[in-house]
RNA sequence: GGGCCGCUAGCUCAGCAGGCAGAGCACCGCCCUUUUAAGGCGGGUGUCGUUGGUUCGAAUCCAACGCGGCUCACCA
């Protein structure tokens, strides 16, 4: 590796360093438990006036990162910043004596700790007269500017710890996330759910239809696949006899990066036994709107310039019926080559040698699902699309399945389970046909998870959910890559 | 993968009818003990993404490449 030349900047603040060292100050090795976090201190005190503060005289001591930086020469004036606020620091000569040469050595970026006592100033800012301080961090490199701060895409993606000191609404988004996160799970353990943890390393990559990412196991010279979905996993544990189970993580999935795919990406399954599809949509209702109001206070949530509304219930449309609402004619729902003239009237490419099932798919991802803003089910898909969802019992050629839509976006994929397994086994068969085609993307047949089946699975509802997805919605971002930490980037080249 | 756009100082951005590389903030020096985008005086710190080409001369024009963004394609 080569040593990136140190810019100047980098050489000055190495100086300051030095010259810190050279006052006997170790800038690494302090260590300093504050008293207050700057978030405490406005709520127990930020309510005092001057007067009231002068009298009580407060003293307490806080720890944080130099944001803001006024030297008047035998005074200075900082603003310090911990995890969940800001607050102003005021260092003089008179008071701190010796203690204040090194001060002249400080940066903005440096983390330091400080005690002292807590007053107003002139223009009435809570402010802390230090009495004394602590180096706990020298700051090497200069942070972005105070006023801009970093809006370079590519630099908050790559430095994402840059981008959170100084973009505090980066910091709420992902505040924001965890909380999702939080009420979601705490919303399916007050529901009986468990929570379970199933391998993310699987010998067949089923439960969805994508592309997975290959690796290796030394020992066992074996090649192994990142999950693509949990999916039958947990359907195991129904057949194990869990009634209620979920799990929150990482699928991987080997296909282009956009503004709403990330190769990986957190989605959280859950599966019920007993219950149906139709059970299952009152409780997403439930759950989203539960979520919804936890996290906004409100079930109107901005996005973009949409206001998108989770008071349930949500419109339930069947795919065939947002069809014919598109004009597609009832001959063309049946008849393949129909479908097809009807689509490339309409300027819909479909991909070559697709089934009637495909077609369909097609001309409504590309007619309704845009259209779908306000939190929509589409329920009722061909069989022929749903391998692993049991079919309607007075139309067997459509399942007992829903996707919801918010935003123009599929935000959830669930069905009623298929528990028959000659019928699974027959449509797993039935794929992998397609996979002797070269669809790579069609699984393996899972021999364990038929066999799972035919111990006898309950009945049950399971679904899917992409919390990315979610998150983006109910943080207003525009791109899956603002609600993940350090998404997926090419190397930097040098 | 295709199309379009971007890449200039630590950061945010000008400069691109080819002619000595700029501003604000940050930074350095000096002054300043209630400032808050502090202020005053002085200072430009740069591989103009990379490599080639055209030209007397390229940040600027052309080509290839790299990284990123948007978009299309892809996407159970």
């Amino acid at each position: 590796m080569q040593e990136t030349p140190l810019s100047d900047l980098i050489q000055q603040r190495i100086k300051k360093l030095s010259i810190i060292r050279s006052l006997g100050i170790e800038p690494y090795n302090g260590i300093f438990e504050p008293s207050d976090s700057t978030e405490n201190i406005f709520k127990k005190f930020g309510e005092l006036s001057k007067e009231e503060l002068e009298n009580e005289n407060i003293t307490l001591s806080v720890a944080g990162r130099i944001i803001l930086l006024r030297d008047f020469g035998k005074a200075v004036f900082a603003h310090i910043q911990d995890s969940k606020g800001r607050i102003q620091i005021y260092l003089r000569k008179d008071i701190l004596g010796e203690k204040f040469t090194p001060i002249k050595n400080l940066d903005i970026g440096d983390i330091i700790g400080v005690k002292g006592r807590l007053f107003r100033t002139k223009t009435n800012e809570l402010t802390i007269e230090v009495h004394d301080f602590v180096f706990l961090s020298k700051a090497l490199r200069p942070l972005p500017e105070k006023w801009h701060g970093l809006k370079d895409i590519e630099a908050r993606y790559r430095q994402r710890y840059v981008d959170l000191i100084v973009n505090p609404s980066v910091k709420e988004t992902f505040i924001k996330r965890q909380l999702i996160i939080k009420y979601l799970r705490e919303f399916l353990e007050n529901e009986g759910f468990l929570e379970v943890e199933t391998p993310m390393m699987h010998t067949i990559a089923g439960g969805a239809r994508a592309k997975p990412f290959k690796t290796y196991h030394e020992a066992l010279d074996m090649e192994l696949y990142l999950r693509i979905a949990p999916e039958l996993y947990l359907k195991r544990l129904l057949v194990g006899g869990f009634e209620r189970v979920f799990e929150i993580g990482k699928n991987f999935r080997n296909e282009g990066i956009s503004t709403k795919h990330n190769p990986e990406f957190t989605m959280v399954e859950f599966y019920v036994a007993y219950k149906d599809y139709n059970w299952l949509m009152d409780f997403t209702e439930k759950l989203l709107s539960y979520i919804t109001e936890k996290l906004c206070g409100s079930l109107q949530v901005k996005y973009g310039d949409y206001l998108i509304d989770f008071t349930p219930p949500y419109q339930r449309i069947t795919m065939f019926d947002a069809l014919r609402k598109k004009g597609l004619p009832e001959e063309a729902m049946k008849d393949c080559d129909l479908a097809l003239q009807w689509a490339k009237a309409k300027g819909i490419e479909i991909p070559k040698g697709s089934s009637l099932s495909k077609v369909l798919d097609e001309i409504f991802k590309e007619l309704v699902e845009p259209e779908l803003i306000q939190p929509t089910f589409i329920i009722d898909y061909p069989v022929e699309l749903s391998p692993l969802a049991k079919r309607k019992s007075d139309n067997p050629e459509l399942v007992e399945r829903f996707e919801l839509f918010i935003a123009g976006r599929e935000m959830a994929n669930a069905f009623s389970e298929l528990n028959d397994p000659l019928d699974q086994k027959d449509r797993f068969l039935r794929q992998l046909e397609e996979r002797l085609k070269g669809d790579e993307e069609v699984p393996e047949m899972d021999e364990d998870f038929i066999k799972a089946l035919e111990f006898g699975m309950p009945p049950a509802a399971g679904e899917g959910i992409g919390i990315d997805r979610l998150v983006m919605i109910l943080t207003n971002n525009q791109s899956i890559r603002d609600v993940i930490l350090f998404p997926l980037l090419r190397p930097e080249t040098k």
